[in-house]
DNA sequence: TAGCAGTGATTGTGATCACAATAGCGCTTT
DNA sequence: AAAGCGCTATTGTGATCACAATCACTGCTA
């Protein structure tokens, strides 16, 4: 064989689709607040925005509505849900039952670089501004929780629950924008820390317990700020039907 | 207002898109086992079968790809996923701690007509005839099951549970060809009886565990049955890369 | 005879068109 | 002035076409 002397410089050239794409940056603008919720996406305009033709962006718009990420209206536009209470809780108790498995299994199973990888996204949401922006709190948020949870080595499961973190996503962090960053920070240090200190002297139920009060915060704060501004919500309510 | 007098006797027409039934027959070929573990679907195959354009068909396909039932193959085409023994294993754990909750629930909160619900299921299952189809047996095993989960009224988490026994659903199919209807109808009569007596009974926890069991015994039944047959999917795998 | 280049058929992706349903809005009527 | 009516622009759905990548098969070569 000939020596190809260029050849590992050369990387595979990307090879996703179009669609692939525009799925993943709507996807992102809706983590990052760049659509509120309730408001109606459609096909055209989106296109016309990210300069493509609609095919790829219908395709996308439908992966998020089979997500559950977006909501089919009865006329078959989609827009940003508005979790009623209800919804938002029931998720939260699935994310309950399923990271706190999965904080468990990081607890029982987290080697040397994967604990080093949940330190440092630790400190990466310690160190956040706090006059930040709630979606770069929210994306350290994430990353710090993610962290643990693949320690747990359980891809499948991991792929249930990242959806459901993309459905809370709008709703949450327009709690960010109303309660305040700093508090919401200060809230989730504590059960950080908690957590972090299970995993690292391998108590699989502290770790378990500690991103189960994390998450339960969250939960019962958005039913506390659904209560406090239920006009708002009555109204967003009312053009769902 | 003037009477209208007819107007009872008229059902609201039917209003699904094509893609929508296409989907759901597509959906409902792969719970009854009509197409094999494995095999390839093709766009412009199905649409021609189903009497269609391709439009419908592909966003049909591409729905049941983000729901994890079809998988994307590296050339995008997309097939009938050959469960991993591990893959098999973390969505048979997450059906125990979300379903295990469900049937928490329902012994606490079935009603009435809703425990009625789950005995005539119960019933349906035990009589179903032994040399009958695996496809009836998984049905009315389906059908229990999530009467009970109905019974739990958390409409959002019951949406988690659903995708995960359609994922499932053509490999347990499988495995009822092979073992025998008889041997694992014999087995899940046992657990069925024991969740029907505990949420009868207001016994949450009891009603968790006999779920649990179950579900336990068909992923033990699924590790089993690929260790034994571990040469047909050693093929299967190959085929994946 | 084994291997490989070449060729035609098949596949998924993306663009464009046609169409029915809907929503928005100004006009007319009472 | 308010309610009802009808028109127009917009929206999602479905069909068809164009195209590049891939697959399967053939025939040639070493």
């Amino acid at each position: 064989m000939d020596p190809k002397p260029q050849i590992h410089s050369l990387q595979p050239i990307a090879r996703d689709t179009l669609q692939e794409r525009v799925y993943l940056r709507i996807r992102q603008a809706l983590i990052h607040s760049e659509f509120k919720p309730g408001q109606v996406l459609t096909i055209r305009e989106l296109a016309q925005k990210l300069g493509t033709s609609i095919m790829p962006v219908r395709e996308a718009l439908q992966k998020l509505t089979v997500e559950r990420v977006l909501e089919l209206l009865p006329t078959r536009s989609v827009r940003v849900p508005v979790l009623s209470a209800e919804e938002f809780a029931e998720i939260c108790e699935a994310r309950m039952l399923l990271e706190g498995h999965m904080a468990r299994l990081a607890a029982e199973r987290a080697g040397g670089p994967e604990l080093e990888r949940i330190e440092e996204a630790s400190r990466a949401f310690l160190s956040a501004k706090v006059p930040s922006p709630p979606s770069v709190i929210q994306q350290r948020n994430r990353e710090f929780h993610f962290a643990i949870y693949e320690a747990a080595h359980q891809p499948t499961m991991l792929e249930l629950i990242e959806p459901l973190w993309v459905r809370c996503g709008p709703c949450t962090v327009a709690l960010f924008v109303d309660l305040g960053v700093e508090k919401i920070k200060r809230g989730a240090t504590t059960h950080h820390q908690q957590a972090l200190d299970a995993i690292r002297a391998r108590r699989p139920a502290a770790a378990e317990e500690a991103i189960v009060a994390d998450i339960r915060a969250t939960s019962e704060r958005y039913q506390k700020y659904r209560r406090e501004h239920a006009e708002f919500f009555a109204a967003g309510a009312a053009a769902d039907r």
